[in-house]
DNA sequence: CGGTTCGTTGAGGCCCATCAATCTATGTGG
DNA sequence: CCACATAGATTGATGGGCCTCAACGAACCG
C-alpha cells in the first residue's frame, strides 16, 4: 500500500514538456479559465506517474500537498466504517481529480484506490494557491470544481436514499456513460473496469444483489456485457429506468452573457 | 410559494447597521480570513428578512442572484425525482449557506425550504465574486465552505449506503447536536423542529420506520423528546450506536502553522 | 367544534441481506 | 502443459429490515 506522502515525492516538477497533459480535464476546460491562466496551471503540472491497480492514492486522515489528476485509469473515493463497510463516494476516470479537497482541509477524510492500472499528474497545493491569488479565473475554476462535485454527491445520496436496486444501477451506467461518451441517444458502450462487488460498494447494496440485478437488465435488454466492455443498447430507455437527467453533471458550459 | 426572483428583491442593501449580522456564522469563523475581508464581506450583507415556515428560498431550476445565510430557524436542501420522492440533502441551521452553489453555477440542482419561520440575508452573488477577486481569503473561504459541504456529503452517502435505520438517525442526532451544542461529553439537548415525515427524508426512510426506530430509541434510554425538544442523555453511547467522529464536521478550526 | 398536522399502531409482504456453495476465467509455478 | 490458487460471477435457500396500506390517537387552531 502506497501512502499519499511516500507516493508524491517520486514526481518531477520537470518544466520540460508542461503542455497538453490537462487538455480534456475538467480543469482544463472551466468556462473560468482564460488562455494565460490556463498556460499557468500547465507550468504547474508535474510529469505523469504510473500507478499500480488496487493501491491506494490518499489516505484518511492524510494531509497531503499535492492534488492528483487522473489521466488514465480508474479509481474511487471510498469511505471505511469501524464495521469495515466500505461506501466509494466517487468514481474517478481520466480527467477528474482526485482529491480536491486536499486543496485546503488539511485532512482528508475519505481514501482514493486505483481501480485499475493508472496514470496520474500531480499539482503541488501550495503553487495552485498561489494562482489561485494572482489569477481570479484559477481560483474561481478550483471552487466550481467543488461545486460540482457537491451536486453529483447530492444525487448520490438522492439514489441511495430513495432509489431501487434497478433505478440505482441504470442510473450509476447512464452517469458512467454521459462522462465517458458524452450524450449518445441510442448505443454507447465504453470499457468499464468495475467489478460487481465495486458496483455495490458505489450502490450500496451487496454483491449478490448487484448481480442478480445485473442479470434482470440484461434480460431486458437493457445492457449488455463482455469482458469489462459496457455496451447500453438503448440509453433513452435507460435513463427512463434510471430517472436521469444529465444535467447535474454539468458538463456543458454555456456562457450566460450577463453572469458576471 | 415564493420562487428565488421574486424572494430577493425584497431585500435592502442598506449600509447602516451592517456589523455583526455574519458573527458565528461559518463564513465569519473561516480561518482564512483577516480582519479587513470579515470587514468587507460585513459590508456585502443586507438586513435580514424573515420567512415563514415551509416556503422555498430557491427552487431547483433558478438562476439565483444572491446566496443567503440562514439567521435564524431551519431549512432543508432537497431534492425531488419524477416520482415525487423527497430526499433531503442538507439540515440548515442558523449560521449556514443556503445556496452556495449559486455562486458559480447557474443553474441549482435543488430546492431550499424553510422548516420554520426563519430570518435571512443576502449576499448578491457578482459582490461576492468582485471580493473573490479581490480579497484571496475570501476567495478561499469559499472554496473551503464548498469543500467542507463535499465531506459532509460524503459523509451522509455512506450513511445512506452501509447503515441501518437505527444507525443513521443516531448519527444524524448526534450531528445535530454538534453543530448546535459543540462538543458534549454527556447530555445534550436543544430545539429540533424536525417532523419524522422530515426525519424520514434525510434517512432515506419512510415516517412509519423513523417512528418505530426512534421509540426503539427512547426505550433504550437514548434520546428523550419532547414537543420540539431533543434531549440525548448519553452523547458518548449515541456516538457509538451512529458511528459517529466529528472530525468531518471540520467544526475545529486548528491553524497549522506550516499550512501555506 | 371540526379540520389539519403529526405521531402511533397493526397486518402483511417485498426487497434486499446473509450465508454458503458452485462455476468460470485467469494466472502462476513446477 | 497440467495442477493449483485466486478473483470474480452466479445460484439457491432463508430470513429480516424496511415498506406499504390503513386506521386511529393526540395536539393544535381558527
Amino acid at each position: 500500500m502506497i501512502t499519499g506522502s511516500q507516493f508524491e515525492t517520486s514526481f518531477t516538477h520537470s518544466a520540460t514538456r508542461p503542455h497538453f497533459r490537462l487538455i480534456g480535464t475538467r480543469l482544463w476546460s472551466s468556462r473560468f479559465l482564460a488562455r494565460d491562466e490556463q498556460r499557468a496551471l500547465e507550468e504547474a503540472v508535474s510529469s505523469s506517474r504510473p500507478v499500480r491497480a488496487g493501491s491506494d492514492l490518499v489516505s484518511e486522515g492524510d494531509g497531503t500537498d499535492s492534488l492528483f489528476i487522473i489521466v488514465e485509469g480508474w479509481a474511487c473515493r471510498y469511505t471505511t466504517t469501524t464495521d469495515g463497510a466500505h461506501q466509494i463516494s466517487a468514481l474517478l476516470v481520466p480527467g477528474d481529480i482526485v482529491n480536491l479537497d486536499a486543496l485546503l482541509l488539511d485532512r482528508l477524510d475519505y481514501s482514493v484506490r486505483t481501480l485499475t492500472e493508472a496514470k496520474v499528474v500531480a499539482l503541488p497545493r501550495t503553487l495552485i494557491l498561489a494562482l489561485g491569488a494572482q489569477y481570479t479565473g484559477i481560483a474561481r475554476t478550483f471552487t466550481w470544481l467543488a461545486l460540482v462535485e457537491n451536486v453529483a454527491l447530492s444525487k448520490l445520496a438522492h439514489s441511495l436514499g430513495r432509489h431501487s436496486a434497478r433505478e440505482r444501477i441504470a442510473h450509476l451506467l447512464c452517469e458512467l456513460s454521459m462522462r465517458l461518451n458524452g450524450e449518445h441517444e441510442n448505443e454507447s458502450r465504453f470499457d468499464c473496469p468495475l467489478t460487481q462487488e465495486q458496483f455495490a460498494d458505489a450502490l450500496g447494496l451487496t454483491t449478490v444483489h448487484v448481480n442478480r440485478t445485473i442479470q434482470q437488465l440484461r434480460k431486458d435488454g437493457l445492457i449488455v456485457t463482455g469482458s469489462r466492455m459496457m455496451i447500453l443498447p438503448d440509453v433513452g430507455e435507460l435513463r427512463k429506468v434510471g430517472g436521469f437527467d444529465p444535467r447535474y453533471l454539468h458538463m456543458d458550459q454555456p456562457i450566460s452573457p450577463k453572469f458576471f
